[in-house]
DNA sequence: CATGTTCCATAGCAATCACTAAACAACAGC
DNA sequence: GCTGTTGTTTAGTGATTGCTATGGAACATG
């Protein structure tokens, strides 16, 4: 299953696996596990389900390998290293989170923060890849917090800001303008500083 | 379709509508509207489809009963109307909200919170319905500020607010525990109260 | 060229999907 | 009793689901 060497002859590979993940992430991405059927995929990436089946060994395993495409591609999270203060923190990871879940060329939402939430008994196992996504993603940002915050408050904090991203994509696939997001860090970001101490109150 | 006494005739009721839309309730609840099939729902509902669809005209219209039902049930706001001051008010909310995802005798997450967020472009429709019932949220929540902030202020409370809940929707579904919840509820209820002057900074 | 290997598409698998025609059964009015 | 109305079930509709057995096309090697 791969460009190597060992190749002795057969046909040349006219299937490109990359575009196939890519293709099937953007599916998925957008109408889910359940909402995309494999005569979806094999018309939209162009190939007959054999293919599909032989590269990744059934519909679960593309998903996954879409996941995982997704995860180490538009998922990345901007803690903000260069960040000075936790404010600064936040307001670069919300402010990422928020452009990311509204980019014009991208599908709304994240794949990751609002996907596979529900689904048939059948591919809970799928549903639990999701999550672990999830807390793989909140496990990475209490990291990014650990520079600002004493060492028992970077957990509830980071339970916070994940609950926000998970909020912001909800609302990006109803419709929430960039701006209406922007809105949500504002009022996140002023109840750090506040608390704080490192800003004025705004009433 | 009613008890009424119009009825002049034919078998009597043994097919119960309420218990039907209420068991249909759940199992869309726990595994969403593309994850229950129409054999899952007359199994469990003990009745054969024409009944169904005698009663519902369709799935998407028993979804659909089945949705207001939550709505009118269990996805109640408690805005605190008794409530003397924001964090008060907030803090009933979001504890409300906190307790009812995470509550043993319910399935986990909301309904409507973190419902049909992707789906089959068939279903859109249908998607367009539980994203309605979000906005219905958030406009209730706002409602339910106008009290305690100015007006220009409350839109953007209330949509921090929503995706807070959203978010307290998914990471209940992934199994977070009422503590857990709680620190997200702790924390937004200090950051508002730090803005408005009324408590004592964390750090 | 002939042969072997490799990858692809055609065609179709059993199972399930949402949904329904048709007949049966239980009641009210006569 | 009989007839009409009504709600139910049985049994199935065509379509689609995820998935695969088979065969042929395109290449490398000899």
């Amino acid at each position: 299953m791969e460009h190597g060497p060992k190749r002795r002859g057969g046909r040349p590979w006219s299937f490109d696996r990359d575009r196939a993940v890519e293709t099937a992430m953007r599916l998925f991405w957008r109408h889910g596990y359940e909402g995309v059927s494999l005569g979806d995929l094999t018309k939209a990436i162009g190939v007959a389900p054999p293919s599909l089946y032989a590269a990744f060994g059934s519909k679960a395993g593309l998903f996954r390998e879409a996941l995982a495409r997704y995860a180490t591609g538009m998922g990345v999270l901007d803690m903000g290293a260069s960040a000075a203060t936790l404010e600064q923190a936040v307001r670069r990871l919300l402010e990422g989170a928020a452009r990311a879940v509204t980019a014009p060329e991208r599908e709304r939402g994240c794949m990751i923060s609002s996907g596979l939430t529900t689904c048939h008994p059948d591919h809970e196992a799928l549903a639990g890849d999701v999550a672990a996504r999830r807390q793989a993603m909140r496990e990475a940002i209490e990291e990014g917090l650990r520079p600002f915050v004493g060492a028992g408050e970077t957990g509830p904090l980071a339970r916070h800001l994940a609950a926000v991203m998970q909020g912001m994509s909800v609302q990006a696939r109803d419709g929430a303008t960039p701006a209406d997001l922007q809105e949500i860090v504002e009022e996140v970001v002023a109840g750090l500083a506040a608390r704080r101490g490192s800003a004025r109150p705004t009433s």
